[in-house]
DNA sequence: AATTTTGTAAGTAATTTACTTACAAAAAAA
DNA sequence: TTTTTTTGTAAGTAAATTACTTACAAAATT
């Protein structure tokens, strides 16, 4: 049996996918997580083999989980679910130290194998995917585009100030200082070219950065 | 048994929901979509009693569906499915037609009560939604939307804004104080029930106001 | 080994935000 | 046709954000 940890902030969709991964009879679901935060507790708490995570969770969100289990359960396979099937987040995710990428598009089988693949030890990566990654790897980082130039804490403030949250609620969610938030704020201006937060959330909703 | 339709464009999460109606013995999907169109299509070809639609989808989204149901098959009750707790879908939904509304933070049983609720004739609403819905008759703007709520110079304002302007360029542009123009700023956003501009922004685009 | 990019945050002046109040003209409702 | 509501306009004010600058250690790149 493969001890799975589930993140995802939609209870629903999470019993659905407890269902769908439970009934291959091979794995259970031994913890559940709706936040960022949780999960990585209960990553650390649990004996656990697969994490399969969301990515866009409140609170902490699931690349910030990807790192942090990195570093303190390095043996941890991850499996990043998402809703987006956007270069942006595959890369960075595997960047991040991810072992698979499965969209909420694909096939639920797809799940069920890429738990399999990674449990394994092997990757589990869509051709599209490892397409992306390739081409990365062939043009090097030279030819970055604008958003590509953002760290990963700015894209998370610059998805977060696009929906409309203000500063506090950033310096919040990432438990950082507001005058933190400000600087990725500052920077993510400069780096975009943009002067305002109105002109950031429609760059952001321009590049599928976050939903409409 | 009651008979569903139902409509997500992430096929994992529809198969997850599947499951979980079914599990409860008492209904089962006797038909799927993957967008908009096809939901409509489904809910024409096949003999259904309850349709239950994701309310984000490509192509024709929930709320269009819902409009287009009431229409064709005026006494087809249909449940929306949401990811977004926002008041202004809620709204819009049940003005379109909707006789309930479960976001996909929910547990698993209240779309399955949902379902028997609306199956049986009833409304199925969350006590916050039924108060957004109160609150929106009590200050009886009977018909119209919120956008017809605003004046033409809130609009005018509210476009500049949204495209990241600022009131002062407002001010500027229409010959107006920068003082008058941040009142238009406060008036829209009451009547819109948003907090900021990047929000505003966001609302200007869904609703094309302004292009992307 | 040298340089650049991150993540983090303090400081500060200018500006905006989030309201409140105000008032006359226009529009809508009674 | 009064009465009420909505507009267009704007002043006032406390709180917050914006727009920068500087800083510094750790990481990543060169």
């Amino acid at each position: 049996m493969i001890k799975i940890l589930l993140a995802d902030d939609h209870s629903i969709v999470r019993e659905g996918l407890k269902r769908i991964i439970e009934e291959s009879g091979e794995m259970e679901i031994v913890a559940e997580a709706p936040d960022g935060k949780t999960a990585f507790e209960q990553a650390l708490k649990n004996e656990i083999d697969v994490a399969v995570i969301d990515i866009s969770m409140p609170g902490m969100d699931g690349l910030e989980v990807v790192t942090r289990l990195k570093d303190h359960c390095p043996d941890l396979p991850v499996l990043i679910l998402t809703m987006h099937d956007e270069e942006q987040y595959l890369v960075r995710a595997v960047e991040a130290g991810a072992m698979g990428y499965v969209t909420k598009q694909s096939a639920p089988e797809q799940l069920v194998d890429a738990i399999k693949k990674i449990h394994s030890g092997s990757r589990y990566l869509t051709e599209k995917a490892s397409e992306a990654l390739a081409l990365r790897v062939i043009r090097g980082s030279n030819s970055k585009t604008p958003i590509e130039s953002l760290s990963m804490r700015e894209l998370q403030v610059l998805r977060l100030l696009a929906l409309g949250h203000t500063n506090h609620e950033i310096a919040e969610t990432y438990n950082i200082g507001i005058k933190t938030v400000d600087t990725y704020r500052f920077r993510i201006l400069k780096k975009l070219n943009l002067r305002n937060n109105a002109e950031m959330s429609r760059f952001a909703i321009q590049n599928k950065l976050v939903e409409v």
